[in-house]
DNA sequence: CTGAAAGCGCTAACAA
DNA sequence: TTGTTAGCGCTTTCAG
């Protein structure tokens, strides 16, 4: 390959450094987008390298002219700042960590596709940490995520061990949890409550006339709230309840169509005349909508069916699917301002949000 | 809280400057998780530094006496070591970029899971990038990606522009391409053929009987070419052949259910006869499935249906769903391999890989 | 097996 | 506005 690019050098005209004078000696093995420092760009542009760097950074802070020599050094040389030595340096490494249980499964697709794209857009870079609905794994993630030096760490629906809340404290990394509104929160927060969900959607179908309730969910923690709290409700609206719990095939899987399929047949053994059912995600409502087909049950005629999640396909199922609905864009963005607005030192005055829910009415319910 | 160092600094007193108030001006504003150095550890351990550094990175190459007394400090600091700084130092930053079209939708879960959870066991740490299908962001990030100096790039279904691959190229990262089989490789590939697929697919349902042969699909540049090469062989085994497109909204999102029920009606309006139908997700081929359904159209009697991606739920659906199978799992393991191979300074043998795939065969074809 | 010295590439403090 | 100096926290190199 021809790299044309050696001694026309017809833009440095005033120093010519070519002195190699007192080499000093250079460490070995260099992955640097061809070994170009700042350094370089600077003595190619004629200035310091402290200048070369406000020029890229603070622009504003430079005369035109040096903003142009130093813009020409970087274009000619491809010049790729290093953000680890410029983090290293600046105490500030532009890296949030986003830690969930697992990116399989539809649920919090939405809040990590926000959250890389918003931080992406002001210049933050998201590391990705999967805990697996587990404990074990919670520390080893965590000291590497520490270890990074991150500006931030978004938590999504984890982090229980009581040790590791108080390292991450400890740490002075700012924090936000998400997914859950926690009584006591590590840092920010931004969540809505699982209970409330539960009494709601009770409600509703109270409301619709229905009278012998059912819940269908899996055996995650926030989950079973949701499910608690709607029997409650229900049960204190004077509807009979019944419940079955989803076998979760390993802890860190998430609810399955089958298991909805499963799950309605269990159900129905159980207790044959249920005329509501909430399905602690949409999946399991399909798989209960499916179930429900094969057998001859109609929906909502017979059944009643909320899901929860709204995921795309919902709306176009048949009978369309009545869901509870999370923002996750809305945490995503909410997270991601908190975090920013954080590295730029600024004072949240509301650290704890509740983005709460709606419950999308469709045919089903 | 005793600690009996006052300012005597028992390690290095060898210079004793004129003046006895020669304390060296600190930077302020420190996030280092208590503010604990390796220094601070092989003070307290009674070592230099380097010493504790062997002790944690290679604990082999130090007398147990020495890692005993450095294993306590690190201990009773709460000290995490510094891995930008590290990386700084060592050329390696254990960090690698994951780039994907967008994490929304089910086609690249399984890879980003596998990746992200294999390469956390080896030490590495995923960074997360989304390219929204679009070439505009990619410069952008890219250049966000290469200024921190991963150890390698994992692309799935991206990267396009010519520039941006000379650009990777030449900053000297190992890269994976993955999700196709590229004819000129950046450097590294797993991937898997979409033209033998839609060929595959073609010949399957041929075998079966099939003569009026349709496709559905978004128009991604690899759906595009399975569609294609499915058309191409269908009609050379002498079936007809018709073909809709699906159109995408927004041209990062995946396809959906809903675009799938459409799919099918204007497919039907403009060839009633149609009697296979291959869908280039298993999300379309259930919309296809639910519309068929309301319709009165019999699966897989009147209409085969065949999907990709065999997505978790196709297996329990009604019918079940006859679908592509890629091994995601298996594309991520090769890919952090790679990574971790050559990052270990090994040579690798083959770095092209068929992970080829499997047409699942289900009720609906 | 252990240590001193010298940076990795960049930016915060000061100064000019 | 620009430059000088001194690190950020760690690891490499080269000696003991």
């Amino acid at each position: 390959m021809s790299q044309p690019q050696d001694s026309s050098d017809s833009l440095r005209a005033d120093k010519p450094a070519d002195e190699p004078s007192d080499e000093p000696r250079r460490r070995s093995g260099r992955k640097n987008a061809g070994g170009i420092t700042l350094r370089d760009v600077a003595q190619l542009a004629g200035v310091a390298p402290i200048t070369a760097s406000r020029a890229l950074n603070t622009p504003a802070a430079v005369s035109p002219k040096v903003l142009q020599k130093v813009k020409d050094a970087v274009e000619r040389t491809g010049y790729v700042p290093n953000l680890l030595a410029g983090g290293l340096a600046s105490n500030k490494s532009r890296l949030v960590a986003v830690v969930v249980p697992t990116v399989i499964g539809p649920v919090f697709q939405e809040i990590v596709h926000t959250l890389t794209e918003t931080l992406a857009a002001a210049g933050y870079q998201v590391m990705l940490g999967q805990t697996g609905y587990e404990n074990s794994r919670e520390d080893a993630l965590l000291e590497a995520i520490i270890g990074r030096r991150p500006d931030g760490v978004v938590l999504t629906g984890i982090m229980r061990s009581q040790q590791a809340r108080k390292r991450l404290l400890s740490s002075g990394i700012p924090v936000v949890e998400t997914w859950d509104l926690t009584p006591t929160p590590i840092d920010m927060l931004v969540g809505f409550s699982h209970e409330n969900i539960g009494r709601e959607v009770a409600r509703y179908l109270h409301g619709k006339g229905r009278r012998a309730a059912a819940v269908l969910g899996g055996k995650d923690e926030r989950s079973q709230r949701r499910m608690l709290a709607f029997a409650q409700e229900a049960a204190a609206l004077g509807m009979t309840v019944d419940g079955a719990q989803v076998p979760m095939h390993g802890v860190s899987a998430p609810t399955t169509l089958g298991q909805g399929r499963k799950g309605l047949a269990d159900l129905l053994q159980q207790q044959p005349n249920i005329d509501a059912l909430f399905c602690s995600s949409d999946l399991l409502a399909l798989g209960v909508t499916i179930e429900a087909q094969s057998r001859g049950i109609g929906i909502p005629g017979q059944l009643a069916v909320v899901g929860f999640g709204d995921l795309e396909f919902s709306r176009d199922l048949e009978p369309r699917l009545t869901s509870v609905r999370i923002d996750g864009t809305a945490i995503g963005q909410r997270a991601a301002r908190f975090i920013i607005d954080r590295a730029a030192g600024l004072e949240i005055a509301e650290p704890i949000v509740d983005v709460g829910f709606s419950i999308v009415v469709r045919d089903s319910a």
